[in-house]
RNA sequence: GCGCAGGUGGCAGAGCGGUCAAUUGCAUUAGACUGUAAAUCUAACGCCCAUGUGGCUACGGGGGUUCGAAUCCCUCCCUGCGCA
C-alpha cells in the first residue's frame, strides 16, 4: 500500500516496479517525475552548482543521463539571500557570471530553467555539508573513511570544524558569515529551487561516532525529517526521507523502519562509511542489508553518494534503485578514465603514444564523434588544457550511465547475476 | 682573437665558504578521490646497503687555497652576447 502526500498528483504509479529479479533483491522500473521519467536503476549525475562540471547542458542529452542531482547548501549560497559569484559553476562560456549576480531566491527563476536541463533533476537536502563541513573536515573524512595504514589516506588536510550542530538546525561558519539551515529553510529552498526529487533535510553521522551520539544525531534526523514533510507546499516535487545510524545495526534497522514508515515518496539512505568493523565498502553492504527491508517495497531508493562499480552492482543486488557519485566526474577532471577494464590514469606516461580509442566501442561523444584516442587525452591533460576534463567527463559519466542501462536491461532479461559476474570478472 | 656573461641532478633554474645529495618548477613514478572544501591532493625521485645523526660518487675537466669548496684562485674545455 502505497502511502505518500502528493498521491494525487503523481499517481499510483508513479514508481513501477517492472521486474524483479528472481535470484537477489534487484529490481528494474520506472519513475515518472514531472520532467520526464527515470529507467532505474539509474545512475544520477551530480550538478553541484547548478551544471555538470566541464560539461555544456547541451551535450548532456548525449551522455545517457537521466537524472541529475543538484545541492541545497551550494546553491543557497550561490543564488541565495548571500549571494556570491559562482565561481565553479560550470565554465564562463555556459554560464556567464553576470546572470549569477544579484538574483536571490525569491526571484530565482528555477533549476531546470538555470541548468537548461529539462529532465529529471533531484536536490540534495544541504545535509551533507552539515557533515563534510563540520565532523568530516575536522576529521579529514569524506564519504569513504580510509584505512589509516593506507597510503595516500588523508590526502586532504584536516581543518576546523566549521558547523555547529543544534537540536534544530546547523550553524554554518562560511566566509566570514554564519548561516543557518534547518529543516524548513532547507525545504524552502529546495522548493525554489524547484527540483523534481528533493531530500529531507539531515545529518550524516561516521564510523567515528560512538553510539551514544549517533543516537543522539538519529533522533535528530527523524525529527527534521518530520519537519522536512511538514514544511513541504508544492504538490509537484517528491521528497525523500534520508535512513542514517552509521555503523549500528540496532540504530539502522530503528531509523529503515521510522523513516520507512513516514510519507514520503521516496527513501534514501546516508551516511559515511568505515573500518569500525571490516572494510568501508562492507560495511556499507551491511547498513544496505539491515535498512532496505523495513522501506516500502514500492517505492523508490536511493544511495546517497555512491557509486563505483562494484558499489553499484552490490547496491542494485541489495534493491537500491538511484546512486548519485561525484567519482565519474572528479575524477575525470583528475585524469581517469573508467571503462570496462576499470579505472585508468590517464596523465601516465604508458599513455603517451596510445593511439587506442578511451574505451573500444564507447558511444561517447569524446569516443565515438570526436574519436579522441589515450594518447591525445593524455596530451590534453598535461598541457592542463580544459578540453581534457570535458572530454574525460563526457566519457566517465557516459560509462556509468550505460553501465546501469546494462545492468537494467540484464534485470529485465533475469540474467541479473550472471552480468554482475561476468562484467566484475573483467575488471582489473 | 679580444671583452663580457655563463657552465648545478632528465630539463629549467636557485644556491655563491660549513647547517648541500643541494630550494623551487617541469618531467617521471606511485598513490588517493564515493549525497563536490576537489579540473585537486599526497609521496618518491644520484647510486648502494637499506638498520642509519649509514656508505659512496657528485654542481664542465684538471690543479690549488682552506680545518672545510657547488661556492674563492689558476688553468683548460665548452656555450651565449658584443667587438674585431
Amino acid at each position: 500500500m502505497v502511502i505518500c502526500i502528493n498521491c494525487e498528483i503523481f499517481g499510483m504509479d508513479y514508481f513501477e516496479i517492472i521486474k524483479k529479479d528472481q535470484e537477489t533483491n534487484a529490481r528494474a522500473g520506472i519513475l515518472r517525475t514531472p520532467h520526464g521519467e527515470v529507467r532505474t536503476p539509474s545512475y544520477v549525475v551530480v550538478g553541484t552548482d547548478a551544471a555538470v562540471r566541464c560539461v555544456p547542458p547541451e551535450e548532456l542529452p548525449r551522455t545517457k543521463t537521466q537524472l541529475i542531482i543538484a545541492n541545497t547548501y551550494h546553491l543557497w549560497r550561490t543564488f541565495g539571500l548571500n549571494p556570491r559569484p559562482a565561481e565553479r559553476a560550470g565554465s564562463p562560456e555556459h554560464f556567464p557570471r553576470e546572470n549569477v549576480l544579484g538574483k536571490n531566491l525569491e526571484t530565482f527563476e528555477g533549476l531546470h530553467e538555470r541548468m537548461k536541463w529539462n529532465g529529471p533533476l533531484m536536490t540534495d537536502s544541504g545535509g551533507f555539508q552539515v557533515f563534510s563541513f563540520g565532523f568530516g573536515r575536522a576529521h579529514g573524512l569524506g564519504k569513504m573513511m580510509p584505512r589509516s595504514s593506507e597510503s595516500g589516506a588523508r590526502s586532504f588536510k584536516m581543518g576546523e570544524n566549521l558547523v555547529r550542530v543544534t537540536e534544530d538546525g546547523a550553524y554554518f561558519t562560511d566566509g566570514g558569515e554564519e548561516l543557518y539551515l534547518d529543516a524548513e529553510t532547507s525545504i524552502r529552498i529546495q522548493e525554489k529551487l524547484g527540483a523534481d526529487i528533493i531530500v529531507a533535510f539531515d545529518e550524516p553521522t561516521s564510523p567515528l561516532h560512538d553510539h551514544t551520539y549517533t543516537k543522539e544525531s538519529l533522533v535528530r534526523t527523524h525529527a527534521w525529517a518530520l519537519k522536512s514533510l511538514k514544511a513541504r507546499t508544492r504538490k509537484d516535487q517528491m521528497m525523500y526521507g534520508v535512513v542514517q545510524g552509521g555503523a549500528f545495526e540496532d540504530l539502522r534497522k530503528e531509523s529503515a523502519e521510522f523513516i520507512g514508515k513516514q510519507a514520503f515518496e521516496g527513501f534514501a539512505i546516508g551516511g559515511s562509511y568505515g573500518e569500525s568493523m571490516g572494510a568501508p565498502r562492507e560495511q556499507m553492504l551491511s547498513v544496505l542489508k539491515w535498512s532496505v527491508p523495513y522501506l516500502p517495497e514500492g517505492k523508490p531508493r536511493h544511495l546517497l553518494g555512491i557509486g563505483r562499480i562494484e558499489d553499484v552492482f552490490d547496491a542494485v543486488e541489495l534493491g537500491m534503485d538511484t546512486f548519485d557519485c561525484v567519482i565519474p566526474t572528479r575524477e575525470a577532471r583528475h585524469g581517469s578514465i573508467w571503462s570496462a577494464l576499470g579505472r585508468f590514469d590517464m596523465r601516465k606516461g604508458m599513455f603517451e603514444k596510445s593511439d587506442a580509442p578511451l574505451e573500444e566501442g564507447c558511444g561517447c561523444i569524446a569516443c565515438a564523434e570526436k574519436k579522441i584516442t589515450r594518447g591525445e587525452l593524455r596530451k590534453l591533460f598535461k598541457s592542463k588544457d580544459r578540453e581534457a576534463g570535458h572530454l574525460a567527463t563526457l566519457h566517465n559519466i557516459y560509462f556509468f550511465n550505460n553501465l546501469l542501462e546494462k545492468i537494467r536491461t540484464s534485470i529485465l532479461e533475469g540474467r541479473f547475476s550472471e552480468f554482475k559476474e561476468e562484467f566484475l570478472r573483467n575488471l582489473r
